[in-house]
Order: C-alpha cells, then sequence, then structure tokens
DNA sequence: TGTACATCAGTGAACGCGCGTTCACTGATGTAC
DNA sequence: TGTACATCAGTGAACGCGCGTTCACTGATGTAC
C-alpha cells in the first residue's frame, strides 16, 4: 500500500472491486465499509479519501456489479461459436452460474433489492436490464423484442428461483427446464 | 394494549403482519425491533416475550407475508369467473401489484434476499414457490409442467423487473408485454 | 542532480448513534379458597 | 361472591457492540529551485 497517485487509483479499483463481490453476495444492506476495507488491507479511515459516503460507494459498486457480472457472461463464452439465444440461456441457466453469485449477473443477484432502493440505485440497473432484453432480442431476429422480455425475464427470474430451492436435484431441475423452455421458443419460427 | 392471554395471542399477531409488511417493503435486513414494536404501540423490551431472537421473527414474518401475499392474490380475484392462467398472468402482472409491494407477492419482494439467506429462510420460501408452479400447471392442463414453471419464473422476473425500471411507461410496458406473452402461451395448444 | 518543502494517501483513535438483547419492575389478569 | 395471591404481558433503563463518519497525524511522493 504506497501513496503514489497510481497507487491510489489502483486501491479505488481494489475497493470497488470488493464491494461489487460483497454486495452481490450480502446485498445492499450486507456491505460495511470496515469489512470492506479490511478485504483490501487498508484502514476503514482511508475510505473517505475515495468515496463521500457509504451510499456514493453503493451506487458506484453497484454499477461495477453489473459491469463485472456482465463481463464474466462476456468471458464465459466460446469466442469461436456464434452467439445465439440458446447457448445464452445455457450459460446463463447454468448450475456453475447459480452457484457464483459472488461473481455472476448482478441483476438476478440484486433484483428486489434494487427494487426497493433510491432512484438512483434503479436508474444504475435499469440500462442494464434493457441492454439484457435488446441482446436477446437481436439473437431472436426480428420480432424478437416480445419474447425476448419473455425469456429475460425468465432467466432473471429462474435463476433467483433456482437460489432459494435447497434441493439441489430440484434446483437443477427448474434450471433445466426453463433453459428447455426458452431453447424450444427461441427454435421456433 | 391489555394484559390478558387472549391480549397477548393479538399482540403476536400484529407484531407478525406489522413484520411481514415491514419485510416486504424493507428487506429481510431492513427491519428493526425497535420500529416493529413502535408501529403496534409496543415498546422495544416487550419483544422478546413473544419471539426468542430477532433471526427467529424474520423466518415467521417471511411465512406470513409468504401466506398474506397468497390471501391477497386470492381475494383479488372474481369470485365468480373460473381462475384461468390468463386471469393469473393478467392480476399478478399489474401495475396495482407492482405498486404494493409492502401487501402483495413476497416471492417477487424477496426472492434475491431469500437467495443468500439462511437455509431456514429459504425452506420457508420453497413450498410457496412451488405451490405457484403447481397452481398455475393445473391451469395449464396435464403436460404443463414444464411450462409453468417459465411462466412462473417470467411473472416473478417480470415483476421485479417491473419495480427496478424508473420510467413508468417502461414499466407498465414490460408488465404488458410479459403478460400478454404469457396470455398467448396458455392460449396455445 | 541534489535538497527543501508541499502535498496527500493512508493510519488509527475517537465520536455519536441505533441496534439486538437483558432485566428488574409494574400492575392487570386469572385462580384458589 | 369476595378476597388474597400468583402469574405474567408489557415497560423502560441499561448493556455491549458495530456501524458510518471525522480528524489530527505520519511519512512517502512529487515538485520547485
Amino acid at each position: 500500500m504506497g501513496h503514489s497517485q497510481a497507487d491510489k487509483a489502483r486501491s479505488r479499483k481494489r475497493i470497488l472491486n470488493e464491494a461489487a463481490t460483497q454486495i452481490r453476495d450480502g446485498g445492499l444492506d450486507g456491505l460495511s465499509i470496515g469489512s470492506l476495507m479490511q478485504r483490501v488491507n487498508l484502514t476503514h479511515g482511508g475510505f473517505y479519501g475515495h468515496f463521500s459516503s457509504r451510499s456514493d460507494l453503493i451506487a458506484e459498486a453497484l454499477e461495477q456489479a453489473l459491469a463485472a457480472g456482465e463481463a464474466a457472461a462476456r468471458a464465459s463464452r466460446d469466442p469461436g461459436k456464434p452467439v445465439s439465444a440458446s447457448s445464452m440461456a445455457r450459460s446463463y441457466l447454468s448450475r456453475a452460474h447459480r452457484d457464483s453469485r459472488k461473481t455472476g449477473c448482478a441483476i438476478a443477484a440484486l433484483i428486489s433489492d434494487v427494487g426497493r432502493a433510491d432512484e438512483q440505485c434503479r436508474a444504475v440497473m435499469e440500462p442494464y436490464i434493457e441492454a439484457f432484453v435488446t441482446k436477446v432480442a437481436r439473437m431472436l431476429g426480428d420480432d424478437g423484442e416480445e419474447r425476448a422480455l419473455l425469456a429475460v425475464s425468465a432467466m432473471i427470474g429462474a435463476l433467483a428461483i433456482s437460489r432459494v430451492i435447497t434441493d439441489q436435484k430440484r434446483s437443477d431441475a427448474v434450471l433445466r427446464t426453463v433453459r428447455d423452455e426458452i431453447i424450444a421458443m427461441a427454435s421456433k419460427e
């Protein structure tokens, strides 16, 4: 932990990345500045050199979590193959995605949290939802907008549901079933 | 606030109902015993005559919220007409339901909260999800199980999404679109 | 290039606050005679 | 039915704790000459 300007920029990024992980793991309310700073090997007092308040951090961390979730999805794709709605559903509704809430899609991880958060947070998530819908719509073809909304709602809903279900086999089955339904829907027409 | 045994049972119910409302409004983390007891005109110390701990209350309040959400859905139905998948989608994905998070479906209000909660809470929500799926499956006919999972995932996902979107018209459109897609799906076959 | 000084990233003690929880107490309720 | 007593629902002060935030300080970095 040096004292140079470059170090400061690096510290800020480390704080933000850790915060993005922590909110996906524990919700917007489940992040404390003390434990956050400890995790990046800094003391809590230093926090205010980077962010003006906790709620300021939350909004930035949410943006970071959403961007990181999107990047992780992009990284998990086979770069050779073209991305189809089917392959999207396959990876989004995978057991691996369900089991990696800390690094996966922040929409599914935080949808009900953000639904009751202040307008600032909701405005942060909104474009990521729209981008998701747009991407799926493009994969579904010209008249895909409506079916894309159905598919995206179902993917987010099913992933969130699969994390609630305690019986692993049943949770697996939920993912598999919704995935197959979306694939069937995509291949039709 | 009397002192009789009947008063105690009534107090407990009032605490639980208020807690069920508060968690749907503010999440599992957003409930404090002080403000909860104040709302039911009792002092915070009395809480422990009814529940053994905060986390004990949360589990019971979650159950209560889920039951109350189900009851509200039942009450909003036209008792004359038979319940179909279409009418279910229509009321579940209504603007009224979106705008009454405190009294509406606790699954959509708390899905991501419960997804990261302890096993006790997840086990409480699980049967309510299954009951929802079963009900929709019955409406869809013999082979409805798979499509019911898709529809339930989409309804929960879309309702939660509609609460994130800040632009009211767009939020309305999301509800309408997913509703129509589900109705189309239900009427097919 | 070397020195003197200003800047500022990070430290850690301290703050007020609200939290969950405990407990001695009060006084109405319910019961035994 | 009336009285004396035990029970116990609810009160409110007190607790230790972790929280977000502030601030005087340290010492490395960056800069001016």
